[in-house]
DNA sequence: TTCCGGATTACCT
DNA sequence: GGTAATCCGGAAA
């Protein structure tokens, strides 16, 4: 069962991503399922110098604006593309980034599409080399930048409550942020001690 | 129309 | 720890 519209919307935006640790993503394809564990979130604000939704509303940021529970998922660096899940209220662009996942079910499917759509050479990815941050597990999910603006309430794409709640949270600054631009606020999320992180 | 830089990753030293 | 890979939206002109 996805969680539904109204447990994205009751929630704010830090509240919500720390709510989503130790929730399950998961992602029914043809190819086959993908279910993984939420062990690392980032929130981005309205009026939070990080956000691409800061200084206006365009096209490509669009999708923030949206309702609670909504995917929004950009391209970075010409390569990759990241996942969040749109939070607040419509027309105020705030969302939270899944930045890493511990993967539980469709592990040789991730592997596989880690092998095919990753960059580089690489040989043999690892367990921990499937979802440690926000590029890696949109591969490893079989994420598309087509999904962008579906509800994750419903659909092939989505996510279910808690399966893990003994945990402490731990809670740092944003990785990849310039200095000056918000990178010494607190809105990094993390499950203490999961070894399936992005980055200490 | 041109130019610039990014919520990253992987590989090399 | 440094950096190339590689594309598109947004800003400048």
């Amino acid at each position: 069962m996805s969680l539904p519209q109204s447990f994205y919307q009751k929630l704010d935006t830090l509240s919500l991503a720390k709510e989503l640790l130790g929730c399950m993503l998961v992602h029914e394809t043809s190819e086959g399922t993908t279910t993984a564990i939420i062990v690392e979130t980032e929130a981005y604000l309205h009026d939070d110098p990080a956000c691409h939704a800061y200084w206006k509303r365009t096209p490509r940021n669009e999708d923030m604006f949206l309702p609670a529970g909504m995917s929004y998922i950009y391209q970075i660096y010409g390569i990759y593309f990241c996942f969040n899940v749109v939070s607040s209220k419509v027309d105020i662009g705030e969302a939270v980034l899944i930045r890493a996942l511990e993967p539980i079910q469709g592990i040789e499917l991730m592997t596989q599409r880690r092998t095919e759509m990753g960059v580089g050479k690489k040989k043999a990815y690892g367990l921990k080399d499937l979802c440690s941050g926000p590029g890696k597990l949109v591969q490893a999910m079989g994420i598309t930048k087509n999904q962008s603006g579906q509800s994750l309430a419903q659909g092939n794409l989505y996510i279910k409550r808690r399966v893990q709640s003994d945990f402490r949270t731990f809670t740092t600054t944003r990785i990849g942020i310039p200095e000056g631009k918000g990178n010494e606020l607190p809105y990094r999320f993390y499950i203490e001690n999961n070894p399936f992180i992005s980055k200490k």
